[in-house]
DNA sequence: GAGGTTCCATACGCGACCGTATGGTCCGAC
DNA sequence: GTCGGACCATACGGTCGCGTATGGAACCTC
């Protein structure tokens, strides 16, 4: 009289998004083995199977996250060949990560940890230095292009942490937030030099 | 053969600060009523004098931060009658707030806590409507206004979370922060209208 | 300097989580 | 079908933090 049926054995991959989600809501505290496998319904033996301890989890997760945010999104807005098109497609790709950001704000309490830290450090520098580059190919001297780089990314950190605690007062609809975002790029892309 | 001679006795503004503090270092977990006790160099029993619970300390300890970060920031900018040099005023002010900015990032992963959400989402607001305010004196019109004002506490927030996380991409003095900062000011400020 | 109030120390029970130990179950290979 | 490795369940000891209880020290007042 067992019936234990599982549903399927886990891998560590299972654990890692079990763990970036636990992230998002409740942030780095919240990524905690007992838990976790409580709402993976299994236990700590599976857990501990896969991983040698809590803070290999974080690691692997941060890994998975620190992939699917940069990487990812730059190989994909690098399809386009305009990079013009290419910064108004990054700025409207990254409006809607709503995980990726809750996850962000959640893991900037913990600038501090050991396994955190670097990886924010390398988003921050890969984010300006990508935007920047988007400048300089559309025709600023690199300097410019760094400045106008570290501006509009601000900007995009700065509307992630509005959207999250005061949501009122930004535009309403999808539609308005886009043009508010799209005008901001066509100030940042003020004086652009070049064929134009 | 007690020997306690304690230093002073402490009052629920020490351990409200004490909490700040901690909440700067180890964001809302590290505001745990045992480790501050080992800081100040007490027990427990202090601070359930003061107290009556943990949540108690951090609204008291939000409560203090929000006045110091808002209230008193903005009362001291309203010394000065010209809205451009208040603006100007407020983004230098508001850049050298080391401890604040500490503990605000540390709040972000916190958002969802009661007691936290809506301290934010006050501080947020409160932002935006006074900036919008400014660049309403300035001569731009409500909705006008608004955008500028959105647009300059993000990248400022922006700006804030890039220093906490990725620190070389900004310009290493202050010297060159400011010119930064004013500079994104004029461009904020463009096409202003009235009597210039 | 006695007595009451304010403030603090210590001890305790409780729950949450970590990591380990150990035995059990699943599953493919043969 | 059985055997071995991959995977999981369970039980345990340890640590840390919360909140309570209760006695004691410090201070103030008269």
């Amino acid at each position: 009289m067992v019936m234990t049926q599982r549903g399927t054995r886990l891998s560590a991959e299972d654990w890692a998004d079990a763990a970036l989600e636990a992230l998002g809501r409740g942030g780095l505290a919240a990524v905690a083995v007992e838990p976790l496998a409580t709402r993976l319904d299994t236990t700590k033996g599976s857990f501990y199977w896969h991983f040698r301890n809590r803070d290999a989890l974080i690691e692997a997760a941060l890994l998975r996250w620190e992939e699917r945010g940069t990487t990812q999104v730059i190989a994909d807005i690098e399809t386009d060949p305009d990079p013009v098109a290419k910064l108004r497609r990054l700025f409207a790709t990254v409006i809607g990560h709503g995980l990726t950001h809750r996850i962000e704000l959640s893991l900037l309490a913990s600038a501090d940890h050991p396994a955190v830290g670097p990886v924010l450090r390398r988003i921050g520098e890969r984010r300006v230095a990508y935007v920047a580059q988007l400048f300089g190919e559309v025709g600023f001297e690199a300097a410019e292009a760094h400045r106008r780089a570290l501006i509009g990314v601000s900007v995009y950190l700065g509307n992630t942490q509005l959207a999250s605690t005061a949501p009122s007062v930004l535009p309403a609809t999808d539609a308005e937030r886009l043009a508010l975002i799209s005008s901001t790029v066509d100030a940042l892309l003020a004086g652009a030099p070049g064929p134009f």
